[in-house]
DNA sequence: TTTACATGCAGTTAAATGCCTGCATATTAT
DNA sequence: ATAATATGCAGGCATTTAACTGCATGTAAA
């Protein structure tokens, strides 16, 4: 998994929005997905091929169509990857955070 | 919290990597962090404004520097309602995914 | 086979990004 | 006061990005 990948993926807000449409109805084709964004096709092709490169998403070709799967283990990697490090810190962090605020660091 | 801030802040290596440092390490300077990266400091300033921007990053000045603390509450906001919604169909996805790849979706 | 439909591909362009240099300001130490 | 240190701010520049237009290809239906 490239975590870069994943994140530069996600970095985008039309192409979260694909993810969004896809978590609502999984194997949409391009004109699908279309419908839903206020973006010629060409640039939705090009997200959707980011989020393939990012293996967030694949395809399958069924005839002249072209279905898109969520792929969410990639999502799942860089939660438990890297994610996780923040929370198990959380609350400490939190702690650094406020204590410093409140002055008390000094 | 601006979700959208959040992702595109976690979009650059280098800032994650500044989050890295701030997690082994909580409340360096500027110039503590410089030395673990491979830039100048102007660079540096304009990755940890973004992250403070994002709220990622809260900042205290002491004297002549500067110290960055992590603020994990949006990062983990972010997990909670938005990469939960996809672990919840996580398996569910994958199976999609699965059978449309062995070509029982026909 | 002709027409309509769904997608692929190439090239352009405006804006955003990330990095830099150079100089200014503010604080600490001598 | 002067020098050294830590950071702030402005502007430039090359690259990347995200959007578009126009045309090509492949598939299904009439």
């Amino acid at each position: 998994m490239d975590a870069d990948k994943v994140f530069r993926a996600l970095g985008d807000p039309s192409r979260r929005k694909l993810l969004d449409l896809l978590c609502e109805r999984n194997g949409q084709t391009l004109g699908e997905l279309c419908n839903h964004l206020d973006m010629t096709r060409q640039s939705a092709t090009q997200h959707l091929g980011i989020l393939e490169a990012a293996s967030l998403v694949s395809t399958v070709r069924r005839g002249r169509e072209k279905l898109h799967f969520i792929n969410p283990v990639p999502l799942h990697e860089v939660y438990e990857r890297w994610v996780r490090k923040f929370e198990r810190q959380r609350l400490s962090l939190l702690h650094d955070l406020k204590t410093e605020l409140e002055g008390d660091g000094q």
